[in-house]
DNA sequence: TAATTATTTGAATACGTATACAATTATAGC
DNA sequence: GCTATAATTGTATACGTATTCAAATAATTA
C-alpha cells in the first residue's frame, strides 16, 4: 500500500560529484576532526548548499555502529511529575547530543512490545520509568549490548542498573517529622498498589512509626490521581477515628486529601489534620495549597541517570549500578510540624 | 573519546550461515509477504532464535527510504494540555507502527535546530506543536521531502499543513455565551502574547463582543500559568470596576482568577463573576474546580493530525491541507449562562 | 636542489538489509 | 511420462556513509 517515496535527498555522491571530488572527500568534510584542505573544504561545502545535502545520519549509524539515540519508556504522561521528567529527560539528552525516542508502555503489553522495538532502531541505551524487567528482555537488552537504567524502579533478581529517590527513607523521614510534632492518629494513602514507590514510601513510613512505639491506624489506596485520592479522602476523614495526619504517596492525592478537608468538611488544616504529599511538582507550591511534600531532587535523580547510562555505553563492560538518592522535605503549610531541627535527631 | 561499541548484535549474514542458507532467505523471512517455504522459515527461525537476531530496522530504512519514525517538536511539557497531547501522539502513532522522536524545543535557538537534526535522523514526518515554520526551514522540509504538520499553528507564507482549533470562532461562543447571561463588564486573560492561539481566541471573543455591541473593558497577561494568571487576577478583581466575566487563554489561568476570586478576595463565583477557561484539561472538572471552560477536541485533533501526516507521506505531491476543528463550551460550575439553547442562536 | 616527512586525496571496502533477476525445484495439467 | 507453470531459493547489487590503505601532493629540512 506505501508507495515508495521517492526522497530527492542528495547523497554525497551526487555532493562529490557535483563538486568534482571524491565521495571519501565529502564524508571527511561532515566529520569533525578530519584532514581536509580549505580549498576542498569550500568546494564540497557549496556544492552541499547547493543541493541542500546533510548527512544521513542512520546511514553514518551503520558504520559507527551507534545511533545516538536513546529510548524511553513511560506512561503516566499526563502525572505532572513524569510530564516534568520527560522534559530533564530529553532536555539533558539532547544537551549532551543525543535524541529522545519516546515509547509508549500505556497499551497492549506496554514495555513487552516497546522494548524490542527500540532495540531493533539500534538504540544506544535505553530507560524505563514505567516498569521492571522481566529477566527475558533484560537478557534481550544485555545480549544486544544495549545498557538499560531504571529510574524510580529497581529489580531484584535481574542485573540491571537503576536510580532510585529513596522511598523508604522518605518514609521514614515524614514518620520521624510527624511523630516529632506530636501526633497521635496517622493514616497512609497509597497509590498504585502494584508500584514499588508506592509501597517502598509505605514501609519506611510504617517501619519508622513502629521503631518509635507508633501504629499506622488507617490506610486506603488513591492510585496516585486527584479524583481516587478525593474519594479516599471522604473514607478516611469521615470516619469518627479519623487521622490527624495523611501521609499520601503522591502530591496530587495530597491535594484532594486537602480540599476535602477544607472544602468539604471544614477540617481546619494544619491545626487538626496535617497532609503530607509526595514529588514536589509545581501545583504543590500553588499559593492556595503549598502542599507541604517530599521533595524528590529530580534534576539530581535525571543527572544521575543520564549519566549511568553514559558510562555504561561508553564503558560496556562494568558492573550494574544502583544508585540511592535522598529526599528532602519541603516544609509548607498543610502540615503542622516541629522546629527544623527534629531533622537532626539521631536517626536510629 | 568514545570507544567503539563492539555490539554483538547478530546479523542477517550470521543467521544465514548458522543456519545454512542465503542471507537474503533470511531477510524474507522477515519480511511480512515474501515468498518463503514452511521448512525455510522453521531452519532460519531456530537460528534467528539461537542468535537472538531481530532486524536493524536502520538498515532496513536504507534501502526502503522509509524509517517509520516521526518527529514531534514540542516544549511546553508541563502543561497539562501539552503532556496529554504528547501521549496521545506518540499512542496514535504506536498503533499505526510509527515511533515518536522527540524534540524538545525549549532551549537555545529550538525549533531551528531540532528539526535539521529531525531530518538528518530520516524521520518520515513532522510534527510541530510549539512554533510556527520559518520559511527557511519550511523549505528545507520540502526539499528533503519530508512532510510537516503544524498542531494549532498555522503560517500564512509558507506552504505548510495545519490542524487547528479554531480558537477565533471559540472565543466567539464564549462572547456569545456571555452576552446571552447578560454580563456586562468583559475582560480577556492572555496567554503568551506572541502565540497565535492567545491571540486568536482573544481576537474572536472581541469581535464578536464588538458585534453585538459590547466592549472588551479590561485584558491581562498570565502567559498561560497559574502563577502568573494568580498575579493577573488579582490585578483585575481588585480595580473599582472589576469585571463580572473573565475570559481566560487557558484553563490553569482560569483556575487562578477562580482561586484569587474566592479564596483570596470574597468574590462569589458565579453570583458576581463568571470564569470561563480553554483547553479541558483534566484539573478543570476537578470536584472543588468545575471550571467552566473551551473544550478542544484532543482526541480528534490528534487524530486529524496523525491523518493529515500519514496522507502527506503517502501521496507526497498533493497540495496543502488547512483543517480547522470548532470546539465546545463545557458548561460546569464557574459561569453563569443562558439555558443551553444560547447556542442555536443565529450567529451572525 | 634533493631528500625526507607531513598532509591531503581517491579507490576500495564494510556496515546490515532488501530486492531484481536468474536458476532451481516443486506442482499441475494432460 | 512430459511439458508448462508456479513457487522457492541464491547471486549480485544497491542504499549512504565511514574508514583503511596506498598514491599523490605539499611542506620542511639540510
Amino acid at each position: 500500500m506505501r508507495t515508495k517515496p521517492t526522497s530527492k535527498r542528495a547523497s554525497s555522491v551526487q555532493v562529490a560529484h557535483l563538486a568534482g571530488v571524491s565521495q571519501a572527500a565529502v564524508s571527511r568534510v561532515f566529520t569533525p576532526g578530519a584532514s581536509v584542505s580549505a580549498e576542498m573544504r569550500a568546494k564540497v561545502l557549496t556544492a552541499a548548499k547547493q543541493l541542500g545535502y546533510h548527512p544521513n545520519v542512520l546511514a553514518r549509524s551503520l558504520t559507527q555502529r551507534s545511533t545516538n539515540i536513546i529510548g524511553i519508556v513511560m506512561f503516566r504522561f499526563t502525572n505532572p511529575f513524569y510530564a516534568r521528567l520527560l522534559k530533564e529527560f530529553s532536555s539533558q539528552l539532547q544537551k549532551r547530543n543525543y535524541w529522545t525516542l519516546l515509547l509508549n508502555s500505556e497499551d497492549d503489553d506496554g514495555v513487552e512490545t516497546a522494548l524490542p522495538a527500540a532495540l531493533q532502531y539500534q538504540v544506544d541505551g535505553i530507560i524505563i520509568t514505567s516498569a521492571t524487567l522481566s529477566s527475558t528482555l533484560a537478557d534481550e537488552c544485555a545480549r544486544a549490548g544495549t545498557p538499560v537504567v531504571l529510574f524510580n524502579r529497581y529489580s531484584i533478581e535481574s542485573n540491571v542498573n537503576a536510580v532510585c529517590c529513596d522511598s523508604v527513607g522518605a518514609g521514614r523521614l515524614v514518620a520521624d517529622a510527624l511523630i516529632a510534632a506530636g501526633h497521635t492518629r496517622y493514616a497512609f494513602m497509597a497509590g498504585e498498589e502494584n508500584t514499588s514507590t508506592s509501597r517502598d514510601r509505605e514501609r519506611g513510613f510504617v517501619e519508622r512509626l513502629r521503631e518509635r512505639g507508633h501504629e499506622l491506624g488507617l490506610r486506603d489506596v488513591g492510585n496516585f490521581t486527584y479524583e481516587d485520592g478525593y474519594a479516599a479522602a471522604h473514607r478516611l476523614l469521615r470516619r469518627p477515628d479519623r487521622p490527624d495526619a495523611v501521609f499520601c504517596a503522591s502530591d496530587l492525592m495530597a491535594m484532594a486529601v486537602y480540599d476535602v478537608a477544607t472544602g468539604e468538611l471544614g477540617i481546619r488544616v494544619p491545626a487538626e489534620l496535617s497532609i503530607i504529599g509526595f514529588d514536589d511538582i509545581a501545583m504543590a507550591s500553588w499559593h492556595k495549597y503549598q502542599i507541604t511534600t517530599v521533595r524528590q531532587p529530580l534534576e539530581r535523580m535525571v543527572d544521575a541517570t543520564v549519566q549511568v547510562l553514559l558510562d555504561a555505553i561508553q564503558h560496556p563492560q562494568t558492573e550494574r549500578v544502583l544508585r540511592l538518592i535522598p529526599a528532602t522535605l519541603m516544609p509548607r503549610r498543610t502540615a503542622r510540624l516541629a522546629q527544623p531541627n527534629f531533622l537532626r535527631e539521631p536517626s536510629v
